[in-house]
DNA sequence: CAAAGCAACGTAAACGTTAACGGTAGTGCT
DNA sequence: AGCACTACCGTTAACGTTTACGTTGCTTTG
């Protein structure tokens, strides 16, 4: 019962060397098969456990991570980056090195992207993609060269994808649908407007909000729901349609980044005041609404914990072997007037001595922060 | 522009040994003063970071930590144990000891199980105190002694203590407030059960809820909060007088786990039915009072990642000599009926082949899981 | 049959840091 | 002068894994 079993260990007691029994153990040619076996074996009656400092020591292969993702600054992708980027550098051994690759549009030289990190022999790829379709057989051609593959936000399944992490969708509708009840308590239709029904973490949105409904407010209807394909002129344009056709809505739950196109037409249609307007994430554009009080509430989806999430799982896979989680459904946060200043905080550099002990503070319109404000004092 | 700087970089550059250096590094004894200025020069400039690695294996010191708490099986405390735990576990140099220690009651053998941390030459200790008053001068000692102490939930102001982390607590309370609102809808008079004003922690969580009711909601006007000091009777009894006084109480925010006595004592006055109730947590108790609509929500302090956040920011004091911060505030997350069951899943063993991918589930009482669900598939 | 090839395994030098041990001046003391 | 003592600094063996290179036998081939 050592405490610590090495390779010596194990060579030691089967009267062989450590390289051989290092080879054995990492599948390198040049093994005995029965030799193999009996190392394989070995090791596990005496529970080894590689020791990664001396690992990292020995070979300093500095792991390259390619970071594929749509560009321009869009503050939800900027954050998840950002947590990668936190997260990678937190890793204590210093070796990775992060490889940024954008492509302009949606489905423009995404393909590209991810030929491009093949072939730059990267040993892992994290993506952020809306048509996960478009990737589906790379994805599987990577996994099977063993470089495993993170999906952020939209999942793509039945690719071989190492894991995904995203926001619980359905809790996610289902606490949309929560508050409308709550704060509605009356009969009422409802309406949701998302990207693209075919989309699994959207029609999860809809179907947790569609449930709850059913289940805990029978007095709310909803509904069929509105694609906006993430178009805002087509998000503006169905949602002022809709608003004709429904002038006595009561409230929209909007589950995409698209929400201000959908306020205008609201406000447009003189209808702005009677709505209960439920939105996703938080970006500058939205917080005067929020304080406005035109949007009651909005469901944060955490980019940057997705983001550290990813990278986390990634850099345990690749350090240990062993993948912790293969889905990681983080849960949403709700943001309000009276705590959206808190998410608004920004780490704001090392510089600042205190943080807020009061509750009065100069509203900002900032990029989002994230649920862990980090300070000194 | 090298890579990675070694101390034999910082050696040669300066003509003497990588032993001096190192002791000039860690300010050990036996190295002249203007050597070691000159060390810490050329270190500085040359961009010096150590290899962790390599200090690991090397001097494989095994971290004792040690985690004081209360006894039993508070749910939250469980979970708070849980978190550091885990990310202990997931810890690449395996060479962390967890060392429980716990008291029986609130203020028995608290300072006894820290002198014993103390005696037990531990490497830090976690703790989670409701009366940091007591600790104050032990903690001091600590720090002095270079013993990290790190506070969960409640601070200990003006000790030394590495760091704290917690949920924060003024958005805690501006959140409560602003679902009070919303929910309302109306003028009317509001109550806030707390522990003791003397809690920085519970006086910011009133803080909010009053600021915020003010800012946004100035017909709901809240009455002095009344304490309980953490005793079950306390609470049934100063809320049943309360509502004896005010019988059109609307709603009442509960910042404590002691929301049961409360709503007895409001079901006993023939009340519950009108009053809006928030409470704070999720255990085993309050699941029935969520899914009967007695508690409109609670508000998730969200322990296990409590719990993660403070081994993280010790290890990374004791793995790299710094800390990233020294207070970590976390949002909390708000439970409602819909997304309930979210909260209330475990890890669920590594077993189970998929998790639920539609809205039907079985109601389950157990203990509340943590927001990052891992599960396979 | 010698040269060459190959499979299987041993050897040893890294990787960067730590810590115990040795060495060399210089000082004060007898 | 001899001794002890200190202050300062160099040397070196770990720590466990990786990897390039050497070393055996043994089979193939010209």
């Amino acid at each position: 019962m050592k405490t610590n079993v090495t390779l010596f260990d194990i060579a030691e007691a089967l009267g062989i060397s450590t390289g051989t029994v290092h080879r054995a153990l990492h599948n390198h040619p040049g093994v005995n098969a029965t030799t193999k076996a009996r190392v394989l074996q070995m090791a596990k009656t005496l529970g080894y456990r590689p020791n990664l400092a001396a690992r990292f020591l020995s070979s300093k292969r500095g792991l390259k991570i390619s970071v594929n993702t749509l560009e321009g600054t869009t503050s939800f992708w900027d954050e998840v980056r950002a947590g990668i980027s936190e997260e990678a550098k937190s890793v204590l051994m210093e070796n990775v090195d992060l490889e940024f690759r954008t492509y302009p549009r949606l489905g423009e030289g995404e393909e590209d992207a991810f030929e491009a990190a093949l072939e730059a022999k990267v040993d892992g790829i994290i993506i952020f993609s809306s048509q996960p379709e478009k990737l589906r057989s790379r994805i599987r051609r990577a996994s099977r060269g063993r470089i495993p593959v993170m999906c952020v936000t939209t999942d793509a399944p039945n690719t071989g994808r190492l894991a995904v992490v995203s926001i619980d969708t359905f809790a996610s509708g289902a606490l949309a649908a929560d508050l409308m009840g709550r704060f509605l308590q009356r009969k009422g239709r409802l309406a949701v407007t998302l990207s693209d029904l075919r989309i699994t973490e959207h029609a999860e949105k809809f179907s947790g909000f569609e449930k709850t409904l059913q289940s805990f407010y029978p007095d709310l209807c909803v509904l069929p729901p509105l694609e906006d394909h993430d178009i805002e002129p087509e998000a503006y344009e169905k949602s002022r349609e809709l608003l004709e056709v429904y002038p006595d809505l009561a409230g929209i739950y909007i589950t995409t980044e698209a929400s201000i196109p959908v306020i205008n037409a609201a406000r447009d249609a003189g209808l702005l005041n009677q709505l209960t307007i439920i939105t996703t994430d938080l970006f500058p554009a939205l917080v005067p609404q929020i304080r406005s009080g035109a949007v009651s509430a909005t469901i944060y989806q955490r980019p940057r914990t997705q983001g550290r999430m990813a990278f986390r799982v990634l850099h345990e896979f690749l350090a240990e072997g062993e993948c912790p989680s293969y889905q990681v459904s983080l849960a949403p946060h709700l943001v309000m007037r009276g705590n959206l200043d808190f998410f608004l905080e920004r780490q704001s550099g090392e510089t600042t001595g205190t943080r807020r002990r009061n509750g009065t503070r100069e509203p900002s319109a900032n990029v989002p922060a994230e649920d862990v404000i980090l300070s000194r004092g």
